[in-house]
This record gives C-alpha cells, sequence and structure tokens, in this order.
RNA sequence: GCGCCCUUAGCUCAAUGGAUAGAGCAUCAGACUUCGAAUCUGAGGGUUGGGGGUUCGAGUCCCUCAGGGCGCACCA
C-alpha cells in the first residue's frame, strides 16, 4: 500500500540499517529498536532519536560520542540525500532533518494513492467482531449510547483502514424482568389511552415515549387489548414493545451513519440452548458449585472479586450466564480479536467476563474491554445531568436534531473514550469558526471553491510533477502535516483511540487555513499555481479521508 | 470500606518516558478592490491538585494524601 512512501518508514529504514552497521562494528549482537520522535520543536529536527543514549549504558560511552559515530554512519547510508540535516543535541539525541525532496515524495504519494493513502494491511484480514452500543430495547437511545455508537463505529471504520476484517455486532437484550416490565409499562399506557383506570407498575418505564408508543399501537389495533387477561395480553405488549422501540433505535443509528452486520438476540441465545451448554462445559470443567440451592461460579479463581451465580435458587439462569454463552459464542465463531464497548458503569463487569472465558479455557487476552466514560451535557455554559430512572433524558434524537449529524459525531469523538466528555450542545450547533468542524470541513470546501475557479479559468488538470516546483516554507510546513497522516492513524489504532483524529485534523486545518490566507493559488505563475494545485488536492485527500474515519461528511461547498 | 476512571492556562482540552508543557474558546490589538472572512496575524495568561520515589530525563511510571465521577445483586 504504498508504504514505500510512508516518510516515517523510509526515515527509520535508513537510520536502522546505519545503526545495525555501526552495532556489527563494535560487535554489539542483539536488537535494539530504534524509535522515531517527533520533537516538539522544529529546530530539533523533522525526527529524533534517542538511541544513542540507549546504547550508551551498554558501551559504557559518553551518549553524545556514540551519537556522534551514529551520525556519521547515517550519512553514510544517505547516499539518496534523504536527510537535508543531521545534528547531535542535548543529552544525546540524533536530530534528523528530511530534505524537500523527501516532503514532496510523500504528498506526491497522497496523489497516487488518493483515499487509500495512510490505509495499511497491518491488520492482514484478521478477523475482529465489534460489539458496541447494544443498549436494551427499553427506551431511545440516550446521548452516552451516541458516545458508544460515535467510538466504535470509527473504531470499525479505522481497523478496517488498517486491513482487518471487521464485523460489527449489537447484542439485543431481548429477555428477562425487563421485558415484563416494559410489557406491563405498555399494557398500562394502552390500558389508560382505552379509559380503563390503571395504575402504572412496579419498575415501570415512565418515559414519555412509552405513552406515544401505547398511543401509536391502539391506532393499529383499537381497543380489542382491553378485555383480555394480562397474561394472554402481556406477550403481545412485550414484542410490540421492545420490537418497536428497536425500531427507533435502528433508526436512530441509521440517521447516525452507524451501522450493523448482526443483531444478535439474547432470546435466541436461550432458546438455541446455548446458554445450557455453556453452564455445562463450565461445570465439565469442575469450575462450577452448589451453594444454598444456586450454582455458583468460581471466577475468584480467574481473577475475579468473588463467586458469581450463573443458575439461581429458583433455576432461572442469571445475566451473566447468558453473556457467558454470549461470548462463548464469539470465540467460537472464529474471530481473532474481540471488541467490547461498555459504558464506564459497567466495569466491575469486566472481570468476571474475562474471568468465565478463562474458565472455558479461551484466551481473555483476546477480548478487549473498552469502557466509554459519562457525557455530561452543557448548554450557554451550564451543565445539565440526565436521569435514565426518571425516563427524564436527552436523547440522541433530540442532539441530531439540534446539531445535526456531523457535528454530533465529531464532539463526541473530542475526548478520550477514557475520560468524561462534556458535550457543549451550544458550541456544537454554532455555524462559525468556534465550531471546529466546520472549521475542518470549510477546508475541503474552500479547496473545492479553489478548484471550481480553476476549471473556470481553464487551467489544466493536476498532475503529480508539478510538486516538484514547490520549495517555500509554508509549502513544505503543509507537507509535514500530510506526511504526519500514516502516522497518527497507526497510533490511533494502536491505542484504539479514534479521537486522535479529531486533533489531528484540526492541526491540519489550521495549517491550510494559514497558508490560505498569506498565499494565493490561482494567478501565481502557471508552474507554481499547478504546484500549489497539486498541494491543495492533497490536503483536500487527506481532509476527506480523516473525516470519512470519523463519520463526518466532506462538503464540496457549505 | 474495596475497585475502576479522572485532576494540566479563567473555560474545554493536547502532549508515543525526552529537549523551552501546547491548541481552541474567552480577553485585548490588528488583516477582506484578490482563489469563499465559516478565514488569518499578534499579545497576555502555568508551582501540570499536594508530597515522596524510580530514571541520564517524569504531566506521563510507582507509592501516598486530597478532591470529583462511577461501580461493588441469585437486576439487566
Amino acid at each position: 500500500m504504498g508504504h514505500e512512501l510512508d516518510v516515517r518508514m523510509m526515515t527509520g529504514t535508513l537510520v536502522r540499517s546505519a545503526v545495525r552497521t555501526k552495532l556489527d562494528e563494535w560487535g554489539i549482537e542483539g536488537d535494539y529498536p530504534v524509535l522515531l520522535e517527533f520533537p516538539r520543536q522544529e529546530g530539533h529536527g523533522d525526527y529524533s532519536t534517542n538511541i544513542a543514549m540507549q546504547l550508551a549504558r551498554q558501551l559504557k560511552r559518553n551518549p553524545r560520542e556514540v551519537a556522534a559515530d551514529l551520525l556519521s554512519a547515517i550519512r553514510d547510508h544517505d547516499t539518496g540525500g534523504w536527510f537535508r540535516d543531521l545534528g547531535v543535541a542535548g543529552p544525546g539525541f540524533i536530530n534528523l532533518f528530511l530534505s524537500d525532496s523527501a516532503w514532496r515524495a510523500v504528498t506526491a504519494a497522497v496523489l497516487v494513492e488518493r483515499e487509500r493513502f495512510g490505509s495499511s494491511e497491518e491488520g492482514r484480514g484478521r478477523k475482529i467482531l465489534l460489539e458496541f452500543v447494544s443498549a436494551n430495547p427499553t427506551g431511545p437511545l440516550h446521548v452516552g449510547h451516541g458516545r458508544g455508537a460515535a467510538v466504535g463505529d470509527a473504531l470499525g471504520r479505522l481497523l478496517e483502514f488498517a486491513g482487518y476484517d471487521v464485523t460489527r455486532e449489537y447484542y439485543v437484550n431481548d429477555v428477562g424482568n425487563q421485558m415484563d416490565n416494559l410489557g406491563r409499562s405498555l399494557l398500562a399506557r394502552y390500558l389508560q389511552l382505552c379509559g380503563t383506570p390503571t395504575e402504572l407498575p412496579e419498575n415501570c418505564y415512565k418515559g414519555e415515549y412509552m405513552i406515544e408508543l401505547a398511543e401509536t399501537f391502539r391506532a393499529e389495533v383499537g381497543d380489542r387489548y382491553a378485555a383480555m387477561s394480562e397474561d394472554e395480553a402481556l406477550p403481545v405488549f412485550r414484542r410490540e414493545a421492545s420490537g418497536r422501540i428497536l425500531e427507533g433505535i435502528a433508526a436512530d443509528l441509521e440517521r447516525f451513519r452507524v451501522s450493523f452486520d448482526n443483531w444478535f438476540s439474547e432470546g435466541i441465545l436461550h432458546a438455541g440452548g446455548l446458554v445450557d451448554d455453556s453452564v455445562r462445559e463450565l461445570r465439565d470443567r469442575g469450575e462450577l458449585y452448589e451453594s444454598e440451592g444456586a450454582l455458583f461460579f468460581r471466577s475468584s479463581a480467574h481473577g475475579d472479586e468473588k463467586d458469581r451465580v450463573l443458575v439461581r435458587a429458583d433455576g432461572r439462569t442469571t445475566y451473566f450466564a447468558a453473556d457467558v454463552a454470549y461470548h462463548r459464542d464469539k470465540y467460537r465463531r472464529g474471530f481473532d480479536v474481540m471488541f467490547d464497548l461498555w459504558g464506564a458503569d459497567h466495569h466491575g463487569y469486566a472481570p468476571r467476563l474475562r474471568a468465565s472465558m478463562e474458565g472455558l479455557g479461551e484466551d481473555p487476552s483476546r477480548l478487549e474491554i473498552l469502557l466509554i466514560q459519562f457525557v455530561s451535557l452543557l448548554r450557554d455554559g451550564e451543565k445539565f445531568q440526565m436521569s435514565t430512572r426518571s425516563g427524564v433524558f436527552t436523547t440522541l434524537r433530540e442532539v441530531l436534531d439540534e446539531v445535526g449529524t456531523d457535528a454530533a459525531r465529531f464532539f463526541y469523538l473530542r475526548r478520550s473514550h477514557n475520560t468524561d466528555l462534556e458535550f457543549d450542545l451550544t458550541l456544537a450547533k454554532t455555524h462559525s469558526s468556534d465550531n471546529p468542524v466546520y472549521y475542518i470541513q470549510y477546508v475541503h470546501a474552500r479547496i473545492c471553491s479553489i478548484f471550481r475557479e480553476a476549471v473556470a479559468r481553464g487551467l489544466p488538470k493536476v498532475e503529480v510533477t508539478s510538486l516538484d516546483l514547490l520549495s517555500h516554507p509554508d509549502e513544505i510546513a503543509v507537507m509535514k502535516k500530510i506526511a504526519r497522516f500514516p502516522d497518527m492513524i497507526a497510533e490511533t489504532v494502536r491505542q484504539r483511540e479514534p479521537h486522535r483524529i479529531t486533533f489531528y485534523l484540526q492541526d491540519l486545518a489550521q495549517t491550510f487555513h494559514g497558508f490560505y490566507n498569506q498565499h494565493r493559488f490561482l494567478g501565481e505563475t502557471p508552474e507554481r499555481t499547478a504546484g500549489r494545485l497539486a498541494l491543495a488536492d492533497a490536503v483536500r485527500i487527506v481532509v476527506s479521508t480523516g473525516l470519512s474515519l470519523i463519520g463526518v461528511t466532506a462538503p464540496e461547498q457549505m
């Protein structure tokens, strides 16, 4: 995938071979990883490496001397003029300055690879199951679920970009007490609408959406269930409630540009005997014992703080038992890595699930649990909380109505999923420079606008070779930002932190807007105009690719 | 009480164990006869919550204290 033009890899390869030569010369066996850093300060090079300081200890030599030796070896290896300058600095850093032609080569790679620039075969087609959202079908998605959806979907896009084979799955908890409560809640609302005085049941879902659901349902079927006994009516109401709510969830997700390959039903897990199977398997493996009439799993033997009930004293299996069966099934389906994205309030649940996989003889490290921390909403500088219990919460749909899908997705990804997120609704719906999503999209629209004008002026199409004419420091600065894209992607995948893309894009956008205000693309000499148009095209491609990875559109005009 | 996450500029947040801790917002001062001003340029703003430790080097790793959030079911 064009890695011959990955600037960091090129640089690393050169430095590594030079270091290897010196190590052989010094009679040092073994591998020393040469890590390339991005110095914060420009004066410290485009890249730098601390390898001399790492080796100094073993060599019992002054790190600066070691660095000087390595530096001359690098210079000898660089027959192609990749480096503009090399230097030893500070306690023994080797600072590497790349020549302009190196940066032009990366930019040319963008124009050749187009939307594949930055992608890789790192995943080698390994199969990944990405389970996210998985909100219970008892109510509409709220802002917290939106974060899980945004992070999960972006992660999926990223992993695919990095060469993994990703399956997206939504686990539907469509059985259990909550379904009874839900069915009873709908039935109560329905009866109220039919004029039958009915009290809301205990643990009822009190949200406004239940009333709307009851109205819709009654409009379709009339009052005919009003006369039925609860036992007769309940299965219908249970099914109708969860089914319709799930449809609403799916509709919200589609609008949010999030799609799933599988909707995995917990009910089918039970019906198919998979829950019983996994309980049996754990029993056969000697992982279970009986106490007080219930069947316990020895999860404390696998790192959990205490043992967990799988089968209750009354014979019913627990939610945990179903989850064990579900994850056992994930392993059986042949995935190399399984991701679970959970709300942070479930963090205490992770040890027991890992324990159960270990108890089944599976490798728990293949299960990666990403915890999505809480979202709080900010409007006009004031924080307001939501509460699921009371039924008063802000739904994802309301947020989408207010700020739109692009801004919502972007704002969800402005923070590491590992920390709390403050979602500023006022800022998200601001259509101005204050809003970073428009700031970035504006880069794309602006470049498209330049090309519309270029076409109007009858200018020739962009040629990769035009880049050879660029050498202005500001032009090179833009190229350097572009060149960071593949590194950023690799790091983002490695850390499973899609929010890094938003930071990168803001940085790139800032560099471009600055350049735009300082220089002209059109109306320069034909050669310079051609070169700058090529550069603009490369920026446009990278911005478009970056936005697509977080599921945000790249508009041609705004 | 135990466990997980967090604490960096007035606010929201960056910083793969590296060199002088950076952006945006807000504040102040400037830039459109030109390819889109949804833009740009500049200024001020910090004991990285406190204290120890590891390291050639700590915002980053370890310990500890303080503060905030979230969990500790035969619920899902």
